[in-house]
DNA sequence: AGCTATTTATAAGC
DNA sequence: TGCTTATAAATAGCT
């Protein structure tokens, strides 16, 4: 493919041959690693070069491609088939088979792909699904925010008053605190403050509202 | 690789992921029977796409190959016996089983179920997944509406065209049109537009304009 | 193993 | 899906 267009067909001289295998062999590799990658494909390549020697590459594991190709060529010794065993297990693969292929669409359609064939009716309802489950997941997330603060602050308040009262300990005579404890009680500038639907955040003056306490207990 | 370089990362929107795995697939299957043909290498290749579907090559017989990739490769002991019909099928069953167990957590996920489980990157990336699934029925739906509006619109006119004609020459006397034409031509106050799927029930005066005849045989 | 002149492969766009 | 085109990559022949 370059100086010269070649032939495709068995390299006569060894050397060029080698050389060439090395080259090709490399780019191959590379191209199927990029493939796997970009598409998000599950691929396997198993090279013997002329000599013998084995290259491999695969993008998850090589007896996981493998299995799953042969479970999915059909082309397996058919010997002793026990016929009427055999056709039970047949249905039942069939049932699980249809089973995975709905239930691979009904998670497409809620990635929004494979949407052409839908009605408005179905594509209404679908709508209102992924809208549902959004909130959950949001009120989920938001939820666990809430909770990593508040876990957070109940520990930085726990902190800072050890703090004092080492500052106590150590007597009032010159020592001066590596951190400013006041830092610590004022939480986060935090991006995903946004996300967090709770007002009370930003009053971070005193976290006893939080753990729902009638009153604060000091200030 | 062309017009623009790009970053070897999986592709997000899925119909470019869908081209460029169609493209690059037919590459990498050319490539690998070159390097076969040119250096007698011999060369198995499985491609799963992240839809599942399967593509295969092999220089000599896929089995051939796995079987002396299986041989050589230290990672699969593999007893020499193949695995019983049996053993096979019972297996396949697992498997499929497994996938289903996955996919139906999936869907859960999808549609805010079972989330306690989840971190909160994992909810967030959950978040976003369907967010954009989100968009795409919504955009989905809205041109199927627009869709739907402009050919009941097409129709009506049609519609109105052919009652001018019926009417003219039903003669001027003091035949009065059961609907008003203008109404057909005016849009959609919508909501029910998608239970109509077929105007033509609205008018019930005239079959023939049903069968497609240019003019009524007799009246 | 490196170096280029060329051929291929392919990302975008239609 | 297939075709076109501009450009990035791969690589044949040398050294």
């Amino acid at each position: 493919m370059t100086r010269q267009k070649i032939e495709i067909k068995k390299i006569d001289n060894i050397t060029a041959r080698q050389v060439t295998f090395s080259k090709r062999r490399r780019g191959l590799f590379k191209k199927a690693q990029e493939l796997s990658t970009l598409c998000d494909a599950q691929l396997a390549l198993i090279v013997f070069s002329s000599t013998g020697k084995l290259y491999e590459y695969s993008s998850s594991s090589m007896q996981q491609v493998i299995k799953r190709h042969s479970l999915q060529s059909d082309h397996y010794p058919e010997k002793s088939r026990q016929p009427s065993f055999d056709e039970l297990q047949k249905k039942r693969h069939a049932l699980l088979t249809r089973e995975i292929a709905e239930k691979t669409m009904e998670i497409r359609h809620l990635k929004g792909e494979k949407l052409e064939n839908l009605s408005l009716e179905e594509l209404k309802r679908l709508e209102k699904m992924i809208e549902t489950g959004l909130e959950r997941v949001i009120e989920t997330k938001d939820n666990k925010f809430i909770h990593e603060i508040d876990s957070l602050k109940r520990k930085g308040v726990l902190l800072s008053e050890e703090n004092k009262h080492l500052q106590q300990m150590a007597g009032t005579s010159g020592v001066v605190p590596i951190i400013d404890v006041e830092i610590l009680e004022q939480g986060e500038s935090c991006e995903s403050i946004t996300a967090i639907s709770n007002p009370e955040d930003l009053d971070s003056s005193d976290t006893t509202l939080k753990l729902g306490l009638p009153f604060p207990e000091s200030s």
